[in-house]
DNA sequence: ATAGATGATGAGAATCACTATCATTAATAG
DNA sequence: CTATTAATGATAGTGATTCTCATCATCTAT
């Protein structure tokens, strides 16, 4: 959490940004969450600290967080997109095709095998994004 | 191409529907395809043999192929979403986030974790998306 | 600390991808 | 051939996100 906005703080600093209160704001807000959130969902959250900042912002601050490896964006058409905070812990989902359901896991064979397949193409990896969709125990 | 009309045709009389022609010339277009192709293009392609079709039912045509698995949605974040012809060939994708070149690849390897990691979970896979982001050998 | 330069913000318009609506057209069962 | 009803095309509507722009806040050099 601080060590978040830290990393935040070191990119603002590194691209030669300002730092300002709404984004320190909503990143605050933003890294305390637990789960996958919403962009109207967060946007809340943060209004009720401060209630003049606008949507936009909360996207612009989503983008910056995204960018420097912070914020990651989750689409798993389902119908709603959401944002979940981003550390070094990687992990990946499997989708629910029926109930929704999301459960993340992590392996580490598969971060080993995407560096291998990386390397065979001549890819430096920043990141990846692995989705398992399917029928979860009760709905199969 | 042919077994994938096939496909599609079996599908329809499977779910009860009606065989259209509209539908027919969209899937037929889609399917001759080779790269990546927006929802914009594939309409400008087929309105080529037949000027009277809408956008509507090119999506409604491209959902339709999604659900029997002859179609896939490509949003890899660059701005526009294309989709692809599917077939049981499946590959996933490199994608170079500075110059947004996107290399097609299959890993067996991959294909058989993927199954290890969705039987520890109780899940029954139907699909699966995986994305790796970085940089390509040139702009590395 | 102060003033000037310019990045960041908030509000709302605009855009993009897609879906819903609805009157019309066309496929299929009888 | 006709009735039924799915499919279509045009367009309005929606949700997510970005753009625009006037205003405000931060930083830099004094």
């Amino acid at each position: 959490m601080k060590e978040n906005l830290e990393k935040l703080n070191r990119y603002i600093d590194l691209k030669g940004l300002r730092h300002s209160t709404s984004r320190e704001q909503i990143a605050k807000v933003f890294f305390k969450t637990q789960d996958h959130i919403t962009v109207e969902a967060l946007l809340d959250e943060v209004r009720k600290i401060n209630a003049k900042i606008g949507l936009a912002t909360v996207y612009r601050t989503l983008n910056l967080l995204q960018e420097c490896g912070l914020a990651m964006k989750r689409d798993f058409d389902t119908g709603t997109v959401t944002f979940e905070p981003y550390s070094d812990a990687h992990h990946d989902h499997l989708i629910c095709t029926n109930c929704g359901e999301i459960i993340e896991f992590f392996s580490d064979d598969l971060e080993k095998l995407q560096d291998k397949i990386a390397k065979k193409y001549g890819f430096v990896l920043t990141d990846h994004k692995m989705e398992l969709y399917g029928h979860c125990k009760n709905c199969s």
